[in-house]
DNA sequence: TGAACATTTGAACAACTGTTCATATATATA
DNA sequence: TATATATATGAACAGTTGTTCAAATGTTCA
């Protein structure tokens, strides 16, 4: 869609005034969708569980679907989408891999999310 | 699913401790669904632009519409995911309902998306 | 090497989500 | 009241997502 085709509110001098002020200073439209797929990982709640799980102790899969109660499968396609956002990382040994936090802003987010909730 | 069908892996004695600590910590499912349907809001491009335009001022719908080059009512639907969500309030003035940030929990939950961002 | 175990992967399907379009509601003003 | 403007809402459609099932890969140990 073009932004001619937006239709526009005959708003006071205020108003348009702020909203060049914006259209200026908008990041990158790359910028937006980055934050919202980092923000659609935690979008899940077996990820989220997962998360929380690898907060306490770093775990291998197979641990971590007995501990949720859910197939190894599941959790192993999305350990892969947490692995690609780099909110877990992983290192083998042996038949097992074992997976954990891979920084800490994974916490900080978590705790940021519940603190709104509890609110 | 019952529990009983999850197949459990032979792992030593450290493992299933490990499994079995989480489990009784571990929160009420319904926590982890809110906190999921929390970041769910957090992840759609459209609606993080509209929470970053209003961290500069409080703006009316036809102001943000024009601001993110969208239509009005494909804003209103964000916006009403946004205000369900508790991270937008609106007060009515005349015609126009005005939208700000509802509390600073938004923009820290950004900020620490954005610090993971740019790592 | 071959058997057993742990994990990964791909395809398929149902469920969910965001935008559009048409229409309804609410407010101000002539 | 009638008209214009601002916002909200419902239905519909395409696109996305999470789980399951079946099969492949990788590792250990006899």
């Amino acid at each position: 869609m073009k932004i001619q085709d937006i239709e526009m509110c005959d708003s006071e001098f205020v108003h348009t005034e702020a909203v060049g002020g914006i259209k200026e200073k908008m990041p990158a439209e790359e910028s937006f969708y980055d934050l919202a797929d980092l923000f659609k990982v935690f979008g899940d709640s077996t990820r989220i569980k997962i998360l929380w799980a690898l907060e306490n102790a770093e775990m291998c899969v197979c641990d971590i679907s007995a501990a949720l109660a859910m197939t190894q499968s599941a959790i192993s396609h999305q350990l892969r989408i947490l692995k690609q956002a780099n909110l877990v990382k992983n290192r083998r040994d042996g038949k097992a891999v074992y997976y954990s936090l891979s920084d800490s802003h994974v916490k900080l987010i978590i705790d940021q999310g519940l603190d709104h909730i509890n609110e």
